[in-house]
DNA sequence: GACAAACTACTACCCTGGTAGTATTACCAG
DNA sequence: CTGGTAATACTACCAGGGTAGTAGTTTGTC
């Protein structure tokens, strides 16, 4: 039943995004919210929110007569399911590898690379 | 002029996948290649080739009446460029969190940390 | 009660990935 | 020269994301 998360294009990344942001909205909000970002025509907004929610991936409830919708699905369970799906699909499931291909082709300031130490040290730590 | 590389669908990364490990092949070649993970028709492979190079992912050359396919993109930039627009779209191109997401919802042995440890401590050492 | 505003519903496109069948061509074996 | 085989070319289709116009409905306001 419930829907793959793996896949998101970017305007449903980006309607996600604003519902997760507020864990409640209308179609008007949700084309607000975006416009600062790109210029969609309101009904662009409305279809895909119906196709959303047809694909499981958000839910909504009657306010008067607009729709308020809401995420059916969280956050973290899409940003992982995108982040797994390119760690294997790139990378094999390989962690190591994902990480180190990150390190060696972005730029990483120095306080990154201590902050990320620091992250790991936490981890062996509580492992 | 240089095609867009960071969104291949699944089968065009497999077949980049191949053609990356032996530089050349031939549609068949692919085939044969693919024929142990996904069961393709022959003709599936070619059209995909044919559509690839349209996007500008491969070249091919003449041998016989057989066309012989290349990469025309790099491994290492198609991954870089996947990735990056992940962590682009997830994540505000934060590489911290990216990292941090990943190490919170993957099980990570005791040993990649280490050795994840080990990594960052080099790119400290050399940046 | 008439009208504009605000919404949703429906429909229609385009594009790209994926999949594959059919047609055509080239060549090799007998 | 005939038939089979192996290639590519062409065509077609489906699905899903993205985009938006038009039609219809509700409702609040003069």
């Amino acid at each position: 039943m419930k829907p793959k998360t793996h896949r998101l294009g970017d305007l449903q990344l980006k309607i996600m995004q604003v519902l997760w942001s507020r864990t409640e909205a209308t179609v008007a909000d949700v084309h607000e919210a975006l416009s600062h970002q790109i210029d969609l025509a309101y009904t662009t907004v409305a279809t895909m929110l119906r196709k959303m929610e047809l694909r499981g991936l958000v839910h909504h409830r009657n306010e008067g007569r607009s729709f308020v919708y809401r995420p059916a699905v969280a956050a973290s369970e899409v940003t992982r399911n995108m982040a797994d799906d390119l760690v294997d699909r790139l990378f094999h499931g390989s962690l190591t590898a994902a990480v180190n291909h990150l390190l060696t082709t972005r730029e990483v300031s120095r306080d990154e690379l201590a902050r990320l130490e620091q992250l790991i040290a936490e981890k062996r730590r509580t492992s």
